[in-house]
DNA sequence: CTGTATCCTTAGGGATACTG
DNA sequence: CAGTATCCCTAAGGATACAG
């Protein structure tokens, strides 16, 4: 028997279960900070996910109703992603996992403005994000997250 | 190649690299919760996780630097398990994981009132928290969620 | 180009035996 | 009892072919 397959009425393991593996959440990060919403965008992605995984977790995803997927209204054959309400409620959690991350991340020093600058007024910047992410807008303008603008 | 050996420079990337399996946040809401810091203890949680399976994620989270092993003083056999700051840093992402479970999960009624007692002032419960956690408290009483006591 | 199917490989959990 | 080692098995990622 599979951990997943173990129900437990902890908040905490039901969370896991949804987004305790190793690309969900970037997923997800990749439409908050990113804008991205098609296939291909998220394959880009700077961890080089499989087309075959990333196909799954998509998948997945839409499953536990996290993501819609909609067909693209100007092209027909473009699948768009974008986040559910429950999905835009794992902002605050990742934004956390991305403080923690830059606390002890050697390598993430470029971002920890960012970082610093959501933690200012914590509430605020998450509906401004949600605002964004719902309106089509990323938070970072580039590739890079050294430039973010809300 | 394994999608942990997979380098970039984004924080969230790190934090799943670190915490983004299955277990790991779970171990340290036993510790915070629950208080326990023991083999025996965690073995008995209510997701019945393997003993390999625990003896490898312990030595890997202290590898981490999430966890410390130190020999206990009263019984030189038994190794207890505590937070380190890192470790103890993993709190407000727990928290946020179990308040996004909460809504969600039809099955973590019984905390529900844990959860909002701990957003009415987040960053207050942390604090109190973490200095439960430091000094041996636990959050919750019991093995149940209902109780709890801060 | 978007996405799925196939095949291969591997990390890691489960059960259990075992050592101290 | 604490913890590790072994063996097995499965979930899931990687590479790639390929269908729409």
């Amino acid at each position: 028997m599979k951990r997943n397959d173990r129900k437990s009425d902890c908040a905490i393991n039901y969370a896991l279960d949804m987004i305790g593996d190793p690309w969900s959440m970037l997923i997800v990060r990749d439409i908050v900070y990113f804008g991205k919403r098609t296939f291909g965008e998220f394959l880009a992605s700077q961890e080089r996910i499989a087309t075959s995984a990333l196909s799954r977790r998509l998948i997945d995803l839409e499953y536990k109703g996290i993501l819609d997927k909609t067909t693209s209204l100007e092209d027909k054959r473009k699948e768009t992603y974008t986040l559910t309400n429950k999905g835009l409620d794992l902002i605050p959690t990742m934004l956390e996992l991305a403080a923690w991350g830059a606390r002890y991340d050697a390598n993430t020093g470029a971002s920890s403005a960012w970082i610093t600058a959501v933690e200012q007024d914590k509430p605020a910047m998450i509906d401004r994000i949600r605002q964004a992410v719902r309106t089509g807008n990323a938070v970072f303008s580039e590739g890079k997250e050294a430039t973010w603008s809300l």
